[in-house]
DNA sequence: TAGATTGTTAATCGATTAACAATC
DNA sequence: TAGATTGTTAATCGATTAACAATC
Protein backbone atom coordinates (compact mmCIF):
# COMPACT_ATOMS: atom_id res chain seq x y z
CA UNK A 1 0.00 0.00 0.00
CA UNK A 2 1.35 3.08 -1.00
CA UNK A 3 -1.33 5.55 -2.14
CA UNK A 4 0.40 8.77 -0.79
CA UNK A 5 -1.96 11.13 -1.64
CA UNK A 6 -2.54 14.65 0.82
CA UNK A 7 -1.01 15.00 3.80
CA UNK A 8 -0.98 11.39 5.24
CA UNK A 9 -2.51 10.72 8.35
CA UNK A 10 0.73 8.68 9.55
CA UNK A 11 -1.54 5.94 11.50
CA UNK A 12 0.21 3.22 9.74
CA UNK A 13 -2.47 1.25 7.76
CA UNK A 14 -3.68 -1.55 8.99
CA UNK A 15 -4.57 -4.54 7.19
CA UNK A 16 -8.03 -5.45 6.26
CA UNK A 17 -7.84 -8.66 7.25
CA UNK A 18 -7.49 -7.47 10.62
CA UNK A 19 -9.78 -4.30 10.90
CA UNK A 20 -12.92 -7.22 9.79
CA UNK A 21 -11.45 -9.61 13.14
CA UNK A 22 -11.54 -6.75 15.75
CA UNK A 23 -15.32 -6.13 15.84
CA UNK A 24 -15.18 -10.71 16.56
CA UNK A 25 -12.37 -10.25 19.56
CA UNK A 26 -14.82 -7.15 21.01
CA UNK A 27 -17.47 -9.44 21.20
CA UNK A 28 -15.71 -12.23 22.97
CA UNK A 29 -14.03 -9.71 25.31
CA UNK A 30 -17.63 -8.50 26.05
CA UNK A 31 -18.03 -12.17 27.04
CA UNK A 32 -15.18 -12.43 29.22
CA UNK A 33 -15.90 -9.03 30.91
CA UNK A 34 -19.34 -10.26 31.85
CA UNK A 35 -18.37 -13.14 33.20
CA UNK A 36 -15.95 -11.79 35.56
CA UNK A 37 -12.81 -12.72 33.55
CA UNK A 38 -10.30 -10.36 34.43
CA UNK A 39 -7.10 -11.51 32.31
CA UNK A 40 -6.86 -13.61 29.24
CA UNK A 41 -4.28 -14.85 26.67
CA UNK A 42 -3.61 -14.49 22.99
CA UNK A 43 -3.81 -18.48 23.22
CA UNK A 44 -7.49 -18.15 25.18
CA UNK A 45 -8.91 -14.94 23.19
CA UNK A 46 -7.67 -16.49 20.15
CA UNK A 47 -8.97 -19.80 20.82
CA UNK A 48 -12.41 -18.42 21.96
CA UNK A 49 -12.42 -16.13 18.48
CA UNK A 50 -11.67 -18.92 16.04
CA UNK A 51 -8.16 -18.10 15.25
CA UNK A 52 -4.81 -18.44 16.05
CA UNK A 53 -3.17 -17.31 18.81
CA UNK A 54 -0.03 -15.88 16.43
CA UNK A 55 -2.61 -14.29 14.04
CA UNK A 56 -4.37 -12.83 17.05
CA UNK A 57 -1.07 -11.01 18.46
CA UNK A 58 -0.20 -10.02 15.06
CA UNK A 59 -3.69 -8.23 14.59
CA UNK A 60 -3.39 -6.45 18.15
CA UNK A 61 -0.08 -5.37 17.27
CA UNK A 62 -0.82 -2.91 14.50
CA UNK A 63 -2.88 -1.43 17.11
CA UNK A 64 0.00 -0.86 19.30
CA UNK A 65 1.05 -2.58 22.59
CA UNK A 66 -1.97 -4.04 25.17
CA UNK A 67 -0.62 -6.42 26.78
CA UNK A 68 2.04 -7.46 29.20
CA UNK A 69 4.53 -10.15 28.68
CA UNK A 70 4.10 -13.41 30.70
CA UNK A 71 0.70 -12.25 31.77
CA UNK A 72 -1.45 -11.66 29.05
CA UNK A 73 -3.98 -8.79 28.42
CA UNK A 74 -6.18 -7.03 30.91
CA UNK A 75 -9.88 -7.75 29.24
CA UNK A 76 -11.28 -4.31 29.87
CA UNK A 77 -8.12 -2.41 29.04
CA UNK A 78 -7.95 -4.18 25.84
CA UNK A 79 -11.77 -4.00 25.33
CA UNK A 80 -11.54 -0.10 25.62
CA UNK A 81 -8.39 0.14 23.50
CA UNK A 82 -9.77 -1.89 20.77
CA UNK A 83 -13.11 -0.43 21.06
CA UNK A 84 -11.92 3.27 21.08
CA UNK A 85 -9.71 2.58 18.11
CA UNK A 86 -12.63 1.44 15.92
CA UNK A 87 -13.75 4.44 16.70
CA UNK A 88 -17.22 2.57 18.68
CA UNK A 89 -17.56 4.80 21.29
CA UNK A 90 -18.97 7.44 19.60
CA UNK A 91 -21.92 5.80 17.97
CA UNK A 92 -23.31 6.27 14.23
CA UNK A 93 -26.96 6.43 13.56
CA UNK A 94 -28.75 4.20 11.08
CA UNK A 95 -31.80 4.33 8.61
CA UNK A 96 -33.35 1.23 7.83
CA UNK A 97 -35.45 1.26 4.58
CA UNK A 98 -37.83 -1.53 4.21
CA UNK A 99 -39.94 -2.97 7.03
CA UNK A 100 -40.63 -6.35 6.34
CA UNK A 101 -39.88 -9.35 8.22
CA UNK A 102 -35.99 -8.45 7.95
CA UNK A 103 -36.52 -5.04 8.98
CA UNK A 104 -38.09 -6.18 11.55
CA UNK A 105 -35.37 -8.37 12.72
CA UNK A 106 -33.10 -5.63 12.11
CA UNK A 107 -35.22 -2.84 14.32
CA UNK A 108 -35.02 -6.03 17.54
CA UNK A 109 -31.42 -6.94 16.65
CA UNK A 110 -30.19 -6.20 20.41
CA UNK A 111 -26.44 -6.01 19.53
CA UNK A 112 -26.58 -2.80 17.43
CA UNK A 113 -26.90 -0.47 20.54
CA UNK A 114 -23.74 -2.35 21.87
CA UNK A 115 -21.94 -2.16 19.04
CA UNK A 116 -22.06 1.66 18.73
CA UNK A 117 -25.56 2.09 16.43
CA UNK A 118 -28.79 3.98 16.74
CA UNK A 119 -31.30 3.46 14.87
CA UNK A 120 -32.87 6.67 14.08
CA UNK A 121 -35.37 6.19 10.98
CA UNK A 122 -37.59 3.26 9.66
CA UNK A 123 -39.19 4.16 6.03
CA UNK A 124 -41.52 1.65 4.10
CA UNK A 125 -44.00 1.67 0.95
CA UNK A 126 -46.52 -0.29 2.34
CA UNK A 127 -49.53 1.64 4.00
CA UNK A 128 -50.61 -0.96 6.79
CA UNK A 129 -46.76 -0.45 7.83
CA UNK A 130 -46.00 2.96 8.23
CA UNK A 131 -47.36 4.33 11.42
CA UNK A 132 -46.52 1.53 13.08
CA UNK A 133 -44.51 1.93 16.38
CA UNK A 134 -41.20 -0.39 15.99
CA UNK A 135 -39.16 -0.67 19.76
CA UNK A 136 -35.59 -0.58 18.70
CA UNK A 137 -33.65 -1.23 21.74
CA UNK A 138 -34.93 1.41 24.11
CA UNK A 139 -35.95 3.49 21.68
CA UNK A 140 -39.64 3.28 20.13
CA UNK A 141 -39.14 4.44 16.28
CA UNK A 142 -42.53 5.30 13.82
CA UNK A 143 -42.31 3.63 10.48
CA UNK A 144 -42.41 6.95 7.70
CA UNK A 145 -43.26 6.37 3.88
CA UNK A 146 -40.83 6.47 1.82
CA UNK A 147 -41.40 10.39 0.84
CA UNK A 148 -39.80 10.88 3.93
CA UNK A 149 -36.56 8.95 3.38
CA UNK A 150 -34.49 11.93 2.31
CA UNK A 151 -35.37 13.95 5.61
CA UNK A 152 -34.43 11.25 8.06
CA UNK A 153 -31.45 9.99 5.97
CA UNK A 154 -29.92 13.94 6.47
CA UNK A 155 -29.88 12.46 10.28
CA UNK A 156 -28.04 9.35 9.53
CA UNK A 157 -24.95 8.08 8.82
CA UNK A 158 -25.33 4.79 7.77
CA UNK A 159 -28.48 3.36 5.39
CA UNK A 160 -29.50 -0.39 5.62
CA UNK A 161 -31.31 -1.35 2.96
CA UNK A 162 -33.79 -4.07 3.82
CA UNK A 163 -36.03 -3.80 0.68
CA UNK A 164 -37.36 -6.03 -2.24
CA UNK A 165 -34.70 -6.75 -4.77
CA UNK A 166 -36.36 -4.96 -7.22
CA UNK A 167 -36.55 -1.84 -5.49
CA UNK A 168 -32.80 -1.55 -4.11
CA UNK A 169 -31.07 0.30 -6.31
CA UNK A 170 -33.63 3.00 -6.51
CA UNK A 171 -33.67 3.34 -2.53
CA UNK A 172 -29.74 3.35 -2.82
CA UNK A 173 -29.66 5.62 -5.15
CA UNK A 174 -31.52 7.79 -3.14
CA UNK A 175 -29.53 7.58 0.50
CA UNK A 176 -26.57 8.13 -1.55
CA UNK A 177 -28.37 11.37 -3.16
CA UNK A 178 -29.18 12.57 0.54
CA UNK A 179 -25.77 12.06 1.87
CA UNK A 180 -24.98 8.57 3.15
CA UNK A 181 -22.03 7.59 2.20
CA UNK A 182 -22.26 3.99 4.04
CA UNK A 183 -24.68 1.28 3.19
CA UNK A 184 -25.54 -2.35 4.03
CA UNK A 185 -27.45 -4.19 1.67
CA UNK A 186 -29.34 -7.30 2.40
CA UNK A 187 -30.69 -7.21 -1.47
CA UNK A 188 -29.56 -9.93 -3.43
CA UNK A 189 -28.18 -7.84 -6.11
CA UNK A 190 -24.89 -5.68 -6.90
CA UNK A 191 -25.39 -2.05 -6.35
CA UNK A 192 -23.53 0.80 -7.91
CA UNK A 193 -22.54 3.54 -6.43
CA UNK A 194 -20.34 6.67 -7.10
CA UNK A 195 -16.94 6.81 -5.77
CA UNK A 196 -16.68 7.24 -1.81
CA UNK A 197 -19.03 5.29 -1.04
CA UNK A 198 -18.97 2.32 0.52
CA UNK A 199 -21.06 -0.69 0.26
CA UNK A 200 -21.64 -4.17 2.35
CA UNK A 201 -23.87 -6.30 0.71
CA UNK A 202 -24.96 -9.71 2.47
CA UNK A 203 -27.23 -12.17 0.42
CA UNK A 204 -28.13 -15.07 2.18
CA UNK A 205 -27.97 -17.61 -0.88
CA UNK A 206 -24.53 -16.92 -1.61
CA UNK A 207 -23.66 -17.68 1.80
CA UNK A 208 -24.99 -20.91 1.63
CA UNK A 209 -23.61 -21.45 -1.49
CA UNK A 210 -20.06 -20.57 -0.19
CA UNK A 211 -20.97 -23.15 2.64
CA UNK A 212 -21.96 -26.07 0.50
CA UNK A 213 -19.58 -25.66 -1.52
CA UNK A 214 -16.44 -25.66 1.22
CA UNK A 215 -18.20 -28.81 2.18
CA UNK A 216 -17.89 -30.84 -0.82
CA UNK A 217 -14.35 -29.34 -1.16
CA UNK A 218 -12.81 -30.37 1.51
CA UNK A 219 -14.74 -33.87 2.50
CA UNK A 220 -11.74 -34.15 5.24
CA UNK A 221 -11.50 -31.27 7.46
CA UNK A 222 -8.39 -29.29 7.02
CA UNK A 223 -8.62 -28.14 10.60
CA UNK A 224 -12.53 -26.64 10.92
CA UNK A 225 -13.76 -24.27 13.89
CA UNK A 226 -14.54 -21.03 11.84
CA UNK A 227 -15.58 -17.81 12.68
CA UNK B 1 -1.54 -25.68 -0.72
CA UNK B 2 -0.03 -29.17 -0.98
CA UNK B 3 -1.92 -31.16 1.16
CA UNK B 4 -1.65 -34.59 -0.04
CA UNK B 5 -3.56 -36.72 2.39
CA UNK B 6 -5.69 -39.61 0.93
CA UNK B 7 -5.52 -40.61 -2.84
CA UNK B 8 -6.36 -36.86 -3.66
CA UNK B 9 -9.09 -35.96 -6.37
CA UNK B 10 -7.21 -34.43 -8.98
CA UNK B 11 -9.38 -31.09 -9.50
CA UNK B 12 -7.15 -28.63 -9.45
CA UNK B 13 -7.87 -26.93 -5.85
CA UNK B 14 -9.64 -23.59 -6.68
CA UNK B 15 -8.43 -20.75 -4.43
CA UNK B 16 -11.89 -19.89 -1.41
CA UNK B 17 -11.55 -16.29 -3.12
CA UNK B 18 -12.77 -17.25 -6.64
CA UNK B 19 -15.23 -19.91 -4.75
CA UNK B 20 -16.19 -17.07 -3.10
CA UNK B 21 -17.36 -14.39 -5.98
CA UNK B 22 -18.55 -17.55 -7.69
CA UNK B 23 -21.52 -16.98 -6.64
CA UNK B 24 -22.42 -13.53 -7.60
CA UNK B 25 -21.11 -13.74 -11.09
CA UNK B 26 -23.90 -16.49 -11.45
CA UNK B 27 -26.06 -14.00 -10.03
CA UNK B 28 -25.50 -11.17 -12.39
CA UNK B 29 -25.53 -13.91 -15.42
CA UNK B 30 -29.06 -14.53 -13.95
CA UNK B 31 -30.06 -11.38 -14.45
CA UNK B 32 -28.46 -10.78 -18.23
CA UNK B 33 -30.47 -14.01 -18.66
CA UNK B 34 -33.78 -12.52 -18.18
CA UNK B 35 -32.70 -9.20 -19.64
CA UNK B 36 -32.28 -11.75 -22.85
CA UNK B 37 -29.10 -10.90 -23.32
CA UNK B 38 -26.92 -14.06 -24.64
CA UNK B 39 -23.94 -12.79 -24.47
CA UNK B 40 -21.06 -11.03 -22.05
CA UNK B 41 -17.70 -9.79 -22.57
CA UNK B 42 -15.20 -10.40 -18.71
CA UNK B 43 -14.94 -6.52 -18.92
CA UNK B 44 -18.97 -6.33 -18.98
CA UNK B 45 -19.40 -9.01 -16.51
CA UNK B 46 -16.46 -8.12 -14.12
CA UNK B 47 -18.23 -4.38 -14.17
CA UNK B 48 -21.74 -5.54 -12.99
CA UNK B 49 -20.33 -8.00 -10.53
CA UNK B 50 -17.75 -5.61 -9.01
CA UNK B 51 -14.47 -6.78 -9.76
CA UNK B 52 -12.23 -6.35 -12.37
CA UNK B 53 -12.03 -7.62 -15.55
CA UNK B 54 -8.52 -9.11 -14.80
CA UNK B 55 -9.62 -11.19 -11.21
CA UNK B 56 -12.74 -12.27 -13.79
CA UNK B 57 -11.04 -13.98 -16.18
CA UNK B 58 -8.50 -15.68 -13.89
CA UNK B 59 -11.35 -16.98 -11.16
CA UNK B 60 -13.21 -18.44 -14.53
CA UNK B 61 -9.83 -19.86 -15.57
CA UNK B 62 -9.75 -21.96 -12.86
CA UNK B 63 -12.60 -23.51 -13.63
CA UNK B 64 -11.81 -24.10 -17.13
CA UNK B 65 -12.75 -22.44 -20.53
CA UNK B 66 -15.91 -20.99 -21.19
CA UNK B 67 -15.40 -18.09 -23.61
CA UNK B 68 -14.61 -17.79 -26.77
CA UNK B 69 -11.38 -15.41 -27.49
CA UNK B 70 -12.66 -12.32 -29.46
CA UNK B 71 -16.30 -12.81 -28.78
CA UNK B 72 -17.02 -12.91 -25.43
CA UNK B 73 -18.62 -15.64 -23.02
CA UNK B 74 -22.09 -17.14 -23.49
CA UNK B 75 -24.74 -16.02 -20.75
CA UNK B 76 -26.57 -19.17 -20.69
CA UNK B 77 -23.57 -21.72 -21.43
CA UNK B 78 -21.81 -19.66 -18.69
CA UNK B 79 -24.09 -20.00 -16.37
CA UNK B 80 -25.16 -23.73 -16.64
CA UNK B 81 -21.11 -24.02 -16.54
CA UNK B 82 -20.72 -22.40 -13.15
CA UNK B 83 -23.95 -23.89 -11.71
CA UNK B 84 -22.84 -27.46 -12.40
CA UNK B 85 -19.58 -26.66 -11.22
CA UNK B 86 -20.39 -25.41 -7.83
CA UNK B 87 -23.08 -28.20 -7.37
CA UNK B 88 -25.80 -25.97 -7.37
CA UNK B 89 -28.21 -27.95 -9.17
CA UNK B 90 -28.62 -30.49 -6.82
CA UNK B 91 -30.40 -28.88 -4.16
CA UNK B 92 -30.25 -29.17 -0.59
CA UNK B 93 -32.39 -29.56 2.40
CA UNK B 94 -32.57 -26.99 5.01
CA UNK B 95 -33.79 -26.44 8.24
CA UNK B 96 -34.11 -23.53 10.39
CA UNK B 97 -34.12 -23.26 13.98
CA UNK B 98 -35.40 -20.51 15.66
CA UNK B 99 -38.99 -18.72 13.33
CA UNK B 100 -38.82 -15.07 14.97
CA UNK B 101 -38.52 -12.47 12.42
CA UNK B 102 -35.11 -13.01 11.05
CA UNK B 103 -36.42 -17.07 10.46
CA UNK B 104 -39.42 -15.88 9.04
CA UNK B 105 -37.62 -13.26 6.96
CA UNK B 106 -34.90 -16.08 6.05
CA UNK B 107 -38.24 -18.56 5.34
CA UNK B 108 -39.32 -15.99 2.67
CA UNK B 109 -36.58 -15.72 1.26
CA UNK B 110 -36.87 -16.06 -3.07
CA UNK B 111 -33.38 -16.34 -3.12
CA UNK B 112 -33.48 -19.60 -1.43
CA UNK B 113 -35.11 -21.91 -4.27
CA UNK B 114 -33.21 -20.59 -7.12
CA UNK B 115 -29.95 -21.08 -4.97
CA UNK B 116 -30.33 -24.69 -4.87
CA UNK B 117 -31.81 -24.76 -1.38
CA UNK B 118 -35.32 -26.10 0.24
CA UNK B 119 -36.21 -25.35 3.14
CA UNK B 120 -37.53 -28.57 4.88
CA UNK B 121 -38.14 -27.71 8.64
CA UNK B 122 -38.84 -24.83 10.97
CA UNK B 123 -38.01 -24.93 14.85
CA UNK B 124 -39.21 -22.64 17.37
CA UNK B 125 -39.76 -22.96 21.34
CA UNK B 126 -42.62 -20.40 21.47
CA UNK B 127 -45.57 -22.09 21.86
CA UNK B 128 -47.88 -19.11 20.30
CA UNK B 129 -45.52 -20.30 16.76
CA UNK B 130 -45.44 -24.41 17.07
CA UNK B 131 -48.02 -25.12 14.52
CA UNK B 132 -48.15 -22.38 12.80
CA UNK B 133 -48.00 -22.56 8.92
CA UNK B 134 -45.32 -20.80 6.67
CA UNK B 135 -44.98 -20.04 3.39
CA UNK B 136 -40.90 -20.82 1.93
CA UNK B 137 -41.35 -20.32 -1.62
CA UNK B 138 -43.77 -22.98 -2.96
CA UNK B 139 -44.19 -24.89 0.19
CA UNK B 140 -46.20 -24.72 2.94
CA UNK B 141 -43.78 -25.37 6.39
CA UNK B 142 -45.30 -26.03 9.97
CA UNK B 143 -43.50 -24.69 13.04
CA UNK B 144 -42.34 -27.89 14.95
CA UNK B 145 -41.17 -27.75 18.72
CA UNK B 146 -37.98 -27.55 20.07
CA UNK B 147 -38.11 -31.69 20.71
CA UNK B 148 -38.50 -32.36 16.97
CA UNK B 149 -35.09 -31.11 16.18
CA UNK B 150 -33.51 -34.19 15.26
CA UNK B 151 -35.92 -36.16 13.35
CA UNK B 152 -36.07 -32.81 11.05
CA UNK B 153 -32.34 -32.63 11.29
CA UNK B 154 -32.16 -35.70 10.00
CA UNK B 155 -33.62 -35.14 6.69
CA UNK B 156 -31.43 -32.09 6.05
CA UNK B 157 -28.30 -31.11 4.78
CA UNK B 158 -27.85 -27.79 6.35
CA UNK B 159 -28.88 -26.26 9.91
CA UNK B 160 -29.70 -22.37 9.90
CA UNK B 161 -29.18 -20.71 13.48
CA UNK B 162 -31.97 -18.35 14.08
CA UNK B 163 -32.27 -17.89 17.90
CA UNK B 164 -31.30 -15.16 20.73
CA UNK B 165 -27.79 -15.75 21.34
CA UNK B 166 -28.05 -17.66 24.64
CA UNK B 167 -29.69 -20.89 22.63
CA UNK B 168 -27.45 -21.07 19.98
CA UNK B 169 -24.62 -23.22 21.23
CA UNK B 170 -26.89 -25.46 22.29
CA UNK B 171 -29.27 -25.33 19.37
CA UNK B 172 -25.66 -25.72 17.32
CA UNK B 173 -24.59 -28.89 19.38
CA UNK B 174 -27.62 -30.84 18.88
CA UNK B 175 -27.79 -29.73 14.82
CA UNK B 176 -24.13 -31.12 15.12
CA UNK B 177 -25.23 -34.28 17.06
CA UNK B 178 -28.08 -35.10 14.54
CA UNK B 179 -25.66 -35.53 11.66
CA UNK B 180 -25.58 -32.00 10.24
CA UNK B 181 -22.14 -30.44 8.93
CA UNK B 182 -22.91 -27.49 7.15
CA UNK B 183 -24.00 -24.20 9.78
CA UNK B 184 -25.09 -21.10 8.84
CA UNK B 185 -25.38 -18.65 12.54
CA UNK B 186 -26.92 -15.38 12.85
CA UNK B 187 -26.39 -15.30 16.76
CA UNK B 188 -23.57 -12.78 17.63
CA UNK B 189 -21.35 -15.34 18.98
CA UNK B 190 -18.75 -17.99 18.20
CA UNK B 191 -19.91 -21.18 18.13
CA UNK B 192 -17.18 -24.31 18.59
CA UNK B 193 -17.87 -27.38 16.60
CA UNK B 194 -16.18 -30.59 16.08
CA UNK B 195 -13.81 -30.50 13.30
CA UNK B 196 -15.39 -31.57 9.77
CA UNK B 197 -18.38 -29.46 10.78
CA UNK B 198 -18.62 -25.99 8.73
CA UNK B 199 -19.88 -22.82 10.50
CA UNK B 200 -20.78 -19.44 8.91
CA UNK B 201 -21.73 -16.88 10.80
CA UNK B 202 -23.20 -13.55 9.83
CA UNK B 203 -23.32 -10.93 12.49
CA UNK B 204 -25.34 -7.81 11.75
CA UNK B 205 -23.32 -5.79 14.28
CA UNK B 206 -20.06 -7.08 13.30
CA UNK B 207 -21.17 -6.32 9.42
CA UNK B 208 -21.45 -2.53 10.06
CA UNK B 209 -18.55 -1.81 12.70
CA UNK B 210 -16.50 -3.04 9.38
CA UNK B 211 -18.39 -0.89 7.48
CA UNK B 212 -18.27 2.01 9.39
CA UNK B 213 -14.42 1.87 10.40
CA UNK B 214 -13.67 1.27 6.44
CA UNK B 215 -14.97 4.53 5.39
CA UNK B 216 -13.11 6.20 8.68
CA UNK B 217 -9.58 5.33 7.05
CA UNK B 218 -10.28 5.53 3.45
CA UNK B 219 -11.72 9.29 3.61
CA UNK B 220 -10.39 9.68 -0.34
CA UNK B 221 -12.20 6.41 -1.73
CA UNK B 222 -9.47 4.39 -3.34
CA UNK B 223 -11.84 3.19 -6.44
CA UNK B 224 -15.10 2.43 -3.77
CA UNK B 225 -17.55 0.35 -5.79
CA UNK B 226 -17.35 -3.26 -3.50
CA UNK B 227 -19.73 -6.20 -4.01
C1' DT C 1 15.61 -17.24 39.06
C1' DA C 2 12.24 -20.07 36.32
C1' DG C 3 8.07 -20.05 33.86
C1' DA C 4 4.98 -17.76 30.97
C1' DT C 5 3.55 -14.98 27.37
C1' DT C 6 3.96 -10.98 24.51
C1' DG C 7 5.50 -8.42 20.28
C1' DT C 8 8.27 -8.96 16.23
C1' DT C 9 10.90 -11.13 12.71
C1' DA C 10 11.51 -13.59 8.52
C1' DA C 11 9.92 -17.13 5.65
C1' DT C 12 5.94 -19.02 3.31
C1' DC C 13 1.90 -18.95 1.20
C1' DG C 14 -2.03 -17.19 -1.46
C1' DA C 15 -4.36 -13.54 -4.12
C1' DT C 16 -4.25 -9.64 -7.26
C1' DT C 17 -2.75 -7.23 -11.14
C1' DA C 18 -0.99 -5.86 -15.66
C1' DA C 19 0.40 -7.28 -19.78
C1' DC C 20 0.20 -10.03 -23.81
C1' DA C 21 0.26 -14.10 -26.81
C1' DA C 22 -3.26 -16.99 -28.61
C1' DT C 23 -7.22 -17.08 -31.26
C1' DC C 24 -11.88 -16.09 -32.64
C1' DT D 1 -7.01 -9.16 -42.59
C1' DA D 2 -8.12 -6.07 -38.56
C1' DG D 3 -10.33 -5.74 -34.28
C1' DA D 4 -11.71 -7.79 -30.15
C1' DT D 5 -11.36 -10.54 -26.26
C1' DT D 6 -9.96 -14.67 -23.92
C1' DG D 7 -6.75 -17.52 -21.07
C1' DT D 8 -2.21 -17.44 -19.08
C1' DT D 9 2.09 -15.71 -17.52
C1' DA D 10 5.07 -13.47 -14.32
C1' DA D 11 5.60 -9.89 -11.15
C1' DT D 12 3.67 -7.66 -7.15
C1' DC D 13 1.33 -7.35 -3.22
C1' DG D 14 -0.78 -8.73 1.15
C1' DA D 15 -1.79 -12.17 4.76
C1' DT D 16 -0.49 -16.16 7.52
C1' DT D 17 2.55 -18.83 10.12
C1' DA D 18 6.24 -20.51 13.10
C1' DA D 19 9.76 -19.37 15.83
C1' DC D 20 11.98 -16.71 19.26
C1' DA D 21 14.06 -12.78 21.63
C1' DA D 22 12.32 -9.55 24.89
C1' DT D 23 10.38 -9.06 29.24
C1' DC D 24 7.08 -9.55 32.87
Amino acid sequence: MSLHIAPSRARAQVPTATIERLPAYLHVLEHLRDAGITTVSSVDLAARSGVTSAKLRKDLSHLGSYGTRGVGYDVDFLHRSIADWLGVRQPLDVVIVGVGNLGHALAAYRGFAGGGFRIVGLIDVDPDVIGRTVACGDALITVRPLADLEFIAGRAQIGVIATPDASAQAVCDRLVAAGISLILSFAPRFLSVAPGVEVRAIDMSVELQILAFRQRQTPLSAGAVSA
